[in-house]
DNA sequence: GAGTGGTCTAGACCACGAG
DNA sequence: TCGTGGTCTAGACCACTCA
């Protein structure tokens, strides 16, 4: 039995798909679409919260509702460098807010392995693609493997995973975990995306040859855009394969 | 300017965070809660849907609201093996619904690198932890690599893992893609998941050493308790280091 | 100030589950 | 049958945007 909400939600999903909605364009009225479903505005607002969390529609207090536009795919490459060989996410505008020194605790200090109360140097993050933010990445590096340049001038992005490749001992393992979660309102409010909207949360662990973690990166992409890609290659030896 | 809505949810999570609320406890109902906190039941259903998208809360029509049982977490394992070296996933209690041929047609037949129309096996595989199915896997491969038994009776995933690493020519590469999106209707029943609960969706291809993709696979699992890592070694050779 | 969405109310009626 | 949640209504009041 299809509610009227799920109606009302298919039709204008089907407006948006042919194309009579057109991206960008502002919807009619809550007050007015109501009307002209015959249902009451609370009916018509959660049929457009399908379409939101679906990423269709944006709503914009005061203004109305929007069809958004198509966005442009966001893709992280794991593994710690694109396809190209190149580092990874060096063709997306990144912005370093914030470079600080902090002290590991918790959840950072078993990523890292290391004591708790150990200075470490975080790289807060965000990625842009034209005005909007795409990415929100917390780098943590233990104080004494930071670039010291880092504290006088904000290092970007960039700059720290290509410093990363010239480690020595190099690198020799990057783990990456990936999940799904709900923003936080700092989140929200920093990517600039719907509470209800779910993200790619993506924990990343780099360690050297000797074992010794020498990364722990916290990254945040929108679900709605975000995807991620991991490439494992075989290698043929005497005793078989291994990824 | 916290809303009613919030208060609430933020009441309710921390009745159950601290324990005055147990899990598996039903909730008072809906009538009282909202007579409790002296707000419109709209305003108290909206509310626990805050709750239950979170995975906190677990609607049952006619009986009531209850507190989810904390759930063991499922972990798919990327790069086709588990940590030690096992075939991915073996641990969980794995059940093959289904083995079909089909034909390939848009988007797998690009996966699959094949023409349109090529005969594909595929598995439908639906992996289950007690009662609870946790994640909905179909696996395509090219119908002249499928083992023919497989079509006689139906092949257990970890057959068909275990079968794979056997190949000739060897695997070489396998390339794993990782989404949220909302769950289709289908996903929605088969995985017995809200469908307001975002999935982590993995795109998985493997290829052999001839370039030729073996198998593609579409893997659905729930965001509310799935995780999937991806584990790259550094091979260091003459010229530098290589993912 | 006019128009928009954001929130909330106090009910109504229906569908499901258990006794 | 009774209590539960599922859906919906008709309207109120507030907050935001823009002219």
């Amino acid at each position: 039995m299809p509610s009227r909400r799920d109606v009302i939600a298919d039709d204008l999903r089907d407006r948006i798909a042919t194309g009579r909605l057109k991206p960008g364009e502002r919807l009619p009225s809550e007050a007015y679409l109501a009307a002209q479903y015959e249902v009451s505005t609370p009916t018509l607002r959660s049929a457009l919260a399908v379409l939101q969390v679906e990423g269709l529609v944006e709503k914009v207090h005061g203004k109305g509702n929007f069809v958004r536009r198509p966005l442009r795919r966001v893709t992280y490459t794991g593994g710690g460098r694109a396809p190209d060989g190149q580092a990874a996410a060096d063709t997306v505008l990144s912005v370093t807010v914030h470079t600080t020194r902090i002290r590991a605790r918790g959840h950072l200090a078993t990523l890292l392995k290391v004591p708790t109360g150990s200075p470490l140097t975080e790289f807060l993050c965000l990625g842009h693609e034209g005005e909007r933010p795409h990415s929100l990445t917390r780098i943590y590096v233990p104080c004494d493997l930071a670039p010291t340049a880092a504290l006088r001038e904000p290092l970007p992005y960039e700059g720290v995973t290509t410093w990363l490749t010239q480690l020595r001992p190099p690198l020799a393992e990057v783990r990456e975990r990936v999940s799904v979660r709900l923003p936080t309102p700092e989140e929200t409010s920093t990517l600039r995306i719907s509470s209800s909207l779910a993200v790619l949360a993506i924990t990343r662990q780099m360690a050297d040859t000797a074992g010794r973690v020498v990364e722990a990166a916290l990254l945040v992409l929108p679900g709605d855009r975000a995807d991620a890609v991991f490439t494992t290659h075989y290698v043929i030896d005497e005793k078989g394969t291994e990824g």
